[in-house]
RNA sequence: GGGCACAUAGCUCAGUUGGUUAGAGCGCUACGCUCACAUCGUAGAGGUCGCCCGUUCAAUUCGGGCUGUGCCCACCA
């Protein structure tokens, strides 16, 4: 039996690895004996290199697929990436850039190409590095959301929305990337708060010409006031003001009533512009009158959609000013802000600014504060597609843990907003809408839709343009990444060619081999919907929010049932881990240094369910620990069983003695705690019970007490409890659970499974324990426990006792033939038996102690003893006061009454012997 | 402006239907190299459960308010 003297996590990960996939032990496939367990991963940007947040969020994808395919699920975890359309091509442009080229030097086909030169070399890193992390996916079904079958999807979702209504065309103000030059959805445009400030600025007001005089009823009382020649806006970006087409008040603010008869001029470009009144005005805030910028801003562009105002764009898609900016045309958006403020200053038209604190959005992949304007874009109406999902989760067919995160989603969903799909960049699914030449063009054109004419069509179509006679195009616009992520949990599995009614049949579909479609819908069938989805809640909205929109639109049927929600990983101080901040702890650096395991187990157990994640190197150090321990323990049984020769085969129940009950005991307790955390999710609580049982009790106890008495049952018994431990301990730290196994396997004669991960789960060992011996055992225990407490308190250190035991005969005769180990962890050189102890320092309800020992310094040990009777008496005096209480009696449940009468027994007993014991050695 | 959480030992957190002598890990202190493990063992100290009010025989637990912290949403010019 040879175990080597240390762990050597890096051989074995790899060397068990390699043999697992050899096994194809995590290749699922439909079988009807079983019932399914499934889990898409939340697919990584092939951008993404492995970070703590995904080492936390496959851990536990990988425990509860770990646990599931050992207790008897056909379990399949379904791996993949995500093409992130704008995060990629970002990377790939960086590449280029450092050759100085753009990728419009290239051109669309040949920056293309790059891309997917580039996903080819880099794209499954992360998937790489999964893999030496533990993670047990099905890599036989690695998908990619720009696989050709995943691509045909994506578009099948977008035609069938749009033939429902679902999708529509339409010029709205939406956030745009000037860095990235496309534009985004509202949840791709993260809020944050920035310093700026509020300009309050003049604008000029004359009276109106002689051909349209003011109506005298209406000017009258303010007349006067024409001649004040301004109004005041405020405006947190006074660049916009080139694009303002009119200016708003509320109808009730009598404060602008005059305005009403007069001429509002806009400063530098010179302009007039109308007055509109509308109720959504708010009085109270900055003068109440309100600069309209119907082009750059949403609130105005509604206002302007209303009144029937028009709309100057003045910007270009980089946010520099357009030709409509007039002098400040190719400046920069900040830029000209400064050089208008200057303006403005210069002919005395800022009346002041104030310090303000605006909520501006930020691009989420470059993080440039997005430009809200206005653009012909794509859109998913997703009201009613929200419904059914809603309603799923009101019914709970969808579950949220932690509970919370049900109403977050709720308020989210039941407040939906229209979804922009469209970027205005090259990496992506191709929109399936044509158009001629001749009506493509730039967005900043604002050429009304109604003139566009487009066709939806899942190929390019063979009529040609009216006006031109020339051919359809395919629009350059590609889809929103997460309009093909959102389809993950069914297109994984060959939806739509699997599940694919005839008439909504792509065309393809006749193409393809019948027994490929029926092996593909055999799948879905079997494992959608999925099981348990495990993610982060910030793409609650992003992803998962739409999946059950998708789910219940394409498959008509929920895409999963339970969605676990874990924390965000932050370091010691509670900053977010980011590579940015440069307080990243890798992952990967963590299993070089102590392996996958430690790393895994140390997230498990400081991972409470939902909340966030603190995180320092040391951390990591419990797990290290804890995998040493069961190495060393290992070891050290090995050694025993090799010394004596022991033959390891199957425990014999009834040569059980109350040590192997008590222990086994203890195993079933843990086998029962831990199933039923992993069955609620609670990994945590799983991971502290296993934790518990195998270092505190297998360890500290029960090898310990076995150590010089090591006879073949014992031996029996703790490989048993070993074995079973393993197991419990696979999900958590499969590799090391794994190379025990083996050895055990190839040194005892047990019939064992071949590998720990398709072993089956602990199951309890029935040993109908005898309680009344349980209990004696137990208190066995803790007078040993008590002994080594008052060794301490006597200040005794290493020294050995001998120990006086009074009591019963039939104790005594318990106690001899425990004798040996209880010596042995009692630190005691000898027990003699007495019927009459010269001095008590221990007293119980079963026997009295006394160390034989001159010259004890009692002094320490009579404080303890102070401090324990004046515990007792307080909570006795509260236990008598309660039990004195008309209306506790009257009220408590019988049950409470009956405890606390017990109690109250009890402690009056202890107080009693505390008292005598402190009495006799003062 | 709206919503959702959280506040328990120095730190990170348990405490699941109100009744426990309020727990764990890390850290800290003392003692110990007992032939698996010092990545170890034994023991200990440390908490008026954020504050106030209420419901109740009884509140860390339920309700209200306050304070503090975090997060999310919003058309805060």
């Amino acid at each position: 039996m040879d175990i080597p003297s240390k762990y050597n996590p890096q051989e074995v990960e790899t060397k068990i690895y390699g043999q697992w996939l050899d096994k194809g032990y995590f290749h699922a496939a439909p079988n009807h004996a079983k019932t399914p367990f499934t889990i898409v991963i939340p697919p990584p940007n092939i951008t993404g290199i492995l970070h703590m947040g995904h080492a936390l969020n496959n851990t536990i994808q990988d425990v509860l697929i770990r646990y599931k395919r050992m207790a008897g699920f056909e379990t399949l975890w379904m791996p993949g990436t995500d093409h992130a359309g704008i995060a990629t091509q970002n990377v790939v442009e960086k590449d280029l850039a450092k050759e100085g080229l753009k990728k419009d030097d290239l051109g669309r086909q040949a920056f293309s190409e790059r891309l997917w030169a580039w996903r080819d070399k880099y794209g499954s890193t992360i998937l790489q590095q999964l893999k030496n992390l533990g993670a047990s996916c099905d890599w036989e079904r690695t998908r990619f959301t720009m696989d050709e079958a995943y691509s045909e999807a994506v578009k099948e979702a977008f035609i069938r929305l749009y033939e429902k209504g679902l999708i529509y065309r339409g010029e709205y103000i939406i956030n745009w990337c000037p860095r990235c030059k496309t534009a985004l959805s509202d949840e791709e445009a993260a809020r944050k708060e920035i310093n700026g400030w509020l300009y309050y600025i003049k604008y000029p007001v004359r009276p109106k010409t002689k051909d349209h005089p003011p109506q005298s009823g209406e000017a009258s009382p303010k007349a006067g006031r024409l001649k004040t020649e301004y109004i005041v806006v405020a405006t947190t970006r006074p660049e916009t003001m080139l694009g303002d087409t009119a200016l708003a008040i509320n109808p009730k603010d009598e404060r602008h009533a005059w305005l009403k008869s007069a001429k509002i001029i806009l400063p530098i470009m010179e302009r007039e512009l109308t007055l509109v009144e509308d109720e959504i005005i708010d009085l109270a805030f900055g003068t109440g009158a309100v600069k309209v910028t119907p082009a750059h801003d949403p609130v105005d562009f509604n206002l302007a959609k209303k009144h029937n105002l028009a709309f100057i764009n003045i910007m270009n898609d980089d946010a520099t000013l357009n030709q409509n900016a007039g002098e400040f045309s190719g400046m920069d958006r900040f830029e000209a802000r400064e050089a208008i403020l200057a303006v403005l200053e210069e002919e005395k038209l800022i009346e002041k600014k104030e310090p303000y604190k605006i909520s501006a959005g930020h691009c989420y992949r470059c993080h440039t504060i997005v430009e809200p304007r206005l653009s012909l874009q794509w859109f998913v109406n997703t009201k009613p597609l929200a419904q059914p999902a809603i309603k799923a989760v009101e019914e709970e067919k969808i579950k949220f843990y932690p509970e919370r995160w049900r109403k977050v989603y709720l308020n989210w969903m039941n407040n939906i907003q229209d979804w922009c799909i469209s970027r205005q960049i090259w990496w992506g699914h191709r929109l399936p809408v044509w158009q001629c030449k001749c009506q493509t063009g730039e967005n900043s054109k604002l050429v009304h839709p109604e003139d566009l004419n487009y066709i939806v069509s899942r190929d390019k179509p063979d009529k040609k343009c009216v006006r031109c006679n020339s051919e359809y195009e395919q629009i350059p616009d590609v889809l929103d990444t997460w309009f093909s992520s959102w389809l993950w949990p069914f297109a994984t599995f060959g939806w739509p060619r699997a599940s694919c009614k005839p008439q909504a049949a792509s065309h393809k579909q006749e193409s393809l081999k019948p027994e490929a479609c029926s092996l593909q819908q055999k799948d879905l069938d079997y494992f959608y919907p999925t099981s348990t989805l495990v993610t982060a809640s910030e793409i609650l909205f992003f992803w998962v929010a739409r999946m059950i929109m998708a789910g219940f639109e394409f498959m008509k049927e929920i895409p999963f049932k339970d969605v676990i929600i874990h924390g965000t990983v932050r370091d010691e101080r509670g900053i977010k881990m980011s590579k940015s901040l440069g307080n990243i702890i890798d992952p990967l650096e963590i299993i070089e240094k102590f392996g996958a395991d430690p790393l895994r187990f140390s997230l498990m157990l400081t991972a409470s369910s939902g909340s966030d994640v603190y995180l320092s190197d040391e951390k990591f150090l419990v797990g290290r620990n804890f995998c040493n321990k069961i190495w060393n323990a290992t070891r050290f049984l090995f050694l025993k069983i090799n010394d004596t020769g022991v033959r390891i085969d199957n425990i014999n129940i009834d040569a059980l003695d109350e040590i192997d009950t008590w222990v086994l005991d203890e195993l079933n307790n843990s086998i029962c705690k831990a199933t039923a955390h992993l069955d609620n999710y609670r990994i945590n609580d799983a991971t502290k019970v296993i934790y518990e049982f195998f270092w505190h009790t297998f360890c500290d106890w029960y090898i310990e007490i076995i150590k010089e008495n090591f006879t073949p049952d014992k031996a029996k018994t703790a490989i048993y409890i070993l074995l079973n431990a393993l197991k419990l301990l696979h999900p958590f730290i499969p590799f090391i659970s794994e190379e025990i196994f083996q050895s055990i396997k190839t040194n005892c004669e047990l019939t064992l499974e071949e590998s720990i991960t398709v072993a089956s789960w602990p199951k309890t060992i029935k040993i109908s324990p005898d309680v009344k011996k349980l209990e004696e055992f137990k208190a066995l225990i803790q007078t040993i426990k008590d002994i080594r407490n008052i060794k301490t308190d006597l200040g005794l250190g290493a020294k050995k006792i001998i120990l006086a035991v009074k009591t019963s005969d039939k104790n005594a005769a318990y106690w001899r033939q425990n004798e040996n180990w209880i010596k042995r962890l009692a630190q005691a050189q000898r027990i003699e038996y007495t019927g009459l102890l010269s001095r008590t320092l221990y007293k119980s309800e079963h026997w009295g102690l006394n160390f034989l020992l001159e010259d004890i310094d009692t002094s320490t040990f009579l404080k303890s003893l102070e401090k324990k009777i004046k515990e007792t008496e307080n909570i006795l005096k509260r236990t008598k006061e309660r039990l004195a209480n008309e209306n506790f009696l009257t009220c408590a449940s019988v049950e409470v009454i009956a405890q606390e009468k017990e109690k109250l027994t009890q402690l009056s007993t202890q107080e009693k012997r505390l008292k005598e014991l402190y009495d006799a050695l003062k």
